[in-house]
RNA sequence: CGCGGGGUAGAGCAGUCUGGUAGCUCGUCGGGCUCAUAACCCGAAGGUCGGUGGUUCAAAUCCAUCCCCCGCAACCA
């Protein structure tokens, strides 16, 4: 009997870009639920932007716009980027929504009836110039300990000690550079020690979490009594106001996770259907049916609001609890955090716009992913070989050394000595894996039939059999196993490369629809024409992108207060030049060019010395006076527009051969331009 | 002894629960093939499985102990 789940990412905030952390969880859901679809099982995808918060209210202000505003166009951009990484959610919807307030009402009020609710006041820091609380992460100060400066409220980086913002000295909010004062103002909280036998029994059930995960949740917040948890945030807050404590809001953590339920709500509306069906409260249908699944796939930074507050809520309001809570590590670049300043803090479009097929990113993770929540490490390198040697050389090849040889199989399936067979026994050992979420464990098996497979096609030798007229059967017979264990490959790795399922199903003329397609081999199909199914990875489009990822940055960490210097004051303060002839224009003669060097000079205070390549070996020494605001680490590799036709210049270190292209007033305020990527040194501007 | 995870060939990993000749992929070296997107096939080199002690006929696997690495998240998305 066909099960029916409703799986959901978690909710990325509004405030920001998707980028390739984000991806790891879209994807393996994405994986987990094509799987799942394969498998003739019902399934409801779902997700949403994650809206409320002092982050967007900030945001709001900063810029001079609507809360909604922000929220339909980061919904919009992130939709598109989840698309086209093939990450199909059935709805992607909004906490900022009608049904999520309703949602949120109704949990409140049986968490009030269930008698779960304390309010007491706390003493917070207020900023009197921004009108509103602040948060740890807006207040900056030195460290009561050590005394490093420009340490966040609550821990030092430096010595890492952690404690309350008001031991912090001379602090000050980020929002206004005010100094915050203390002031006490009334919360509710949500007791969970109440909770705390449903908790015990929920995360210890086998299957709710990872083992691991379910033992740290027990040796950490279920040792101790568990911390009632603080839900409301006064005005101004952007947010749901509780119904019954008019002036405060819901923290932003009570309506996120409501949010699953609501998006469930908006899509089963649109579609007329019953989102009871999907997530039963106790004594409806379904309640008690373990057939009737509820996944969430989610980072383990969040793992105690879906682990601990989640399932009290849920509880609560007599909600069916989820399933399992899927806990996945961080992801590193070559090793290390994501950075801004190394170009590893790569956005999903900015992936995208630099040319790399998202298959390649969905293959390897898919490649390196297992059920705990061990951090998983993109290592370019590797991404290249391991996307170039099995997707590439292994699979596609298949397909690609023999499919040009016949237009069509041969009209029974011929007798391959128990191979296809025995690539089809693989199928539960391979669906087992995908269903515990190891994928990593999937795709090496799969890799290993497509072994087998090369090696069949090694032996029997089309291409000697294309040779001799007489064994024009024999080449058909061999092809025909051949593209039929391609095709039994691509039906196990259609969760994860869903295109090339497409692809491949085209090719040979028959759907990919089921799991079972992998059992049953096709026999007298015929054979489209041959395109390639995959490009190999292009390194330079890697290369690429990280240095599209490293000027991005410029621009992002543009302090806020900088960026809302509106585009009015800046263009007054430099008025327009005189009109130019056409062939004045002409005259200027502007390159792409590659930073290969950039040093300090001895002595100057505002030059960098850039070396710069303008395609193959030429190579102009530019001195430029960026320094203020650029580093000369940092430079390597990008491309900026120079002009290249601009008498030489001697100056005091050397003679400039050219000018560097950049906006801004100067000091700190120095953007150097950029071409988009793609764009190649020596090319010319026109 | 704070908690959790981990330390296996140059790299990335599997194997550890259920002890029995140390395995996979990539890389390296040699050979083959020349159908295929410099791809594929065969072979070789390379590891005292973090250290030490113990249990056992037998330990990467069980026990003890020590060392090293990573993460630690409840007014921070």
């Amino acid at each position: 009997m066909p099960r029916q789940l409703l799986v959901t990412s978690a909710l990325p905030y509004v405030n920001g870009d998707i980028h390739i952390g984000h991806m790891v969880e879209h994807i393996q859901t994405d994986i987990w639920v094509r799987f799942q679809r394969l498998r003739g099982n019902s399934v409801a995808y779902l997700c949403a932007d994650d809206t409320h918060g002092t982050a967007t209210m900030i945001r709001a202000r900063q810029e001079g716009v609507s809360e909604q505003q922000i929220i339909a166009a980061a919904s919009a951009a992130h939709r598109r980027d989840f698309v086209d990484f093939g990450c199909v959610h059935d709805h992607y919807g909004s906490t900022d929504s009608p049904s999520n307030q309703r949602l949120v009402g109704e949990i409140w009020a049986a968490l009030r009836a269930s008698g779960s609710i304390a309010e007491r006041d706390v003493s917070q820091l207020y900023d009197p110039k921004a009108g509103t609380f602040l948060a740890d992460r807006f207040v900056k100060g030195t460290c009561p300990r050590c005394a490093s400066p420009n340490q966040y409220g609550d821990s030092c980086d430096k010595c890492g000690a952690t404690y309350a913002p008001t031991d912090l000295k001379d602090a000050v909010s980020t929002l206004s550079g005010a100094k915050p004062e203390l002031r006490s103002a009334r919360h509710w909280f949500v007791r969970l020690e109440p909770f705390r036998p449903l908790l015990e029994r929920w995360t210890q059930e086998p299957g709710r979490l990872h083992p691991d995960i379910a033992k740290w949740m027990k040796n950490t917040f279920l040792a101790d009594e568990l911390r009632d948890w603080d839900v409301s945030r006064p005005a101004p807050y952007f947010g749901f106001e509780i119904p019954d404590a008019p002036g405060n809001y819901f923290y932003v953590w009570v309506d996120a996770p409501v949010g699953y339920i609501a998006t469930l709500a908006d899509w089963c509306a649109a579609n007329g259907t019953e989102w009871k069906r999907w997530w039963p409260r106790r004594g409806e249908a379904g309640y008690d049916d373990p057939s009737v699944e509820i996944h969430h796939v989610i980072g383990k930074d969040i793992t105690y609001f879906h682990a601990l507050f989640w399932p009290a809520m849920l509880e609560a309001a007599a909600f069916k609890l989820p399933t399992t809570v899927h806990v996945h590590g961080f992801l590193t670049v070559d090793g290390e955090k994501m950075s801004k300043s190394k170009g590893t803090f790569i956005r999903a479009r900015t992936y995208l716009d630099s040319g790399l097929d998202p298959a390649f990113l969905r293959y390897y993770f898919a490649s390196k992913l297992g059920s705990d929540a061990s951090d998983i490490d993109l290592s370019f390198k590797e991404f290249e070989e391991k996307v170039n040697a099995d997707v590439v050389g292994k699979l596609v090849n298949l397909a690609s050394r023999t499919a040009r040889f016949v237009d069509r199989l041969s009209a029974t399936y011929p007798d391959d000595g128990g191979l296809f067979a025995r690539g089809a026994a693989a199928a539960s050992t391979i669906a087992d894996a995908y269903e515990a979420g190891e994928f990593g464990r999937a795709v090496r098996e799969i890799m290993g039939l497509a072994d087998r497979a090369n090696e069949f096609v090694e032996t029997a030798a089309p291409w000697a059999l294309k040779k001799d007229p007489a064994k024009r059967d024999e080449l058909i017979r061999t092809c025909t196993i051949a593209l039929n264990l391609f095709r039994q490959l691509a039906v196990y790795l259609a969760p994860v490369l869903p295109k090339l399922a497409a692809d491949a199903a085209a090719l040979l003329n028959a759907p990919i629809t089921r799991w079972d397609d992998a059992q049953t081999p096709l026999a007298g199909n015929a054979i489209a024409p041959f395109t390639h199914l995959m490009q190999r990875v292009d390194p330079t489009k890697i290369a690429a992108m990280v240095a599209a990822s490293t000027s991005n940055e410029a621009k992002v960490e543009t302090p806020p207060a900088a960026a809302a210097a509106d585009a009015g004051i800046a263009y007054a303060g430099e008025p327009i030049a005189p009109t130019i002839a056409f062939d004045d224009f002409a005259k200027l003669d502007l390159r792409v060019a590659e930073i290969v060097g950039a040093e300090e000079v001895p002595g100057a205070k505002k030059i960098l010395k850039l070396t710069l390549s303008l395609g193959g070996d030429a190579r102009r020494t530019v001195y430029a006076g960026i320094k203020t605001a650029y580093q000369a680490g940092t430079l390597t590799g990008r491309k900026i527009i120079v002009v290249a036709n601009l008498a030489p210049r001697t100056m005091s270190f050397g003679t400039s051969e050219g000018m560097a292209l950049a906006a801004g007033p100067g000091g700190q305020e120095i953007y150097l331009l950029s071409p988009d990527s793609g764009a190649k040194a020596g090319q010319r501007v026109h």
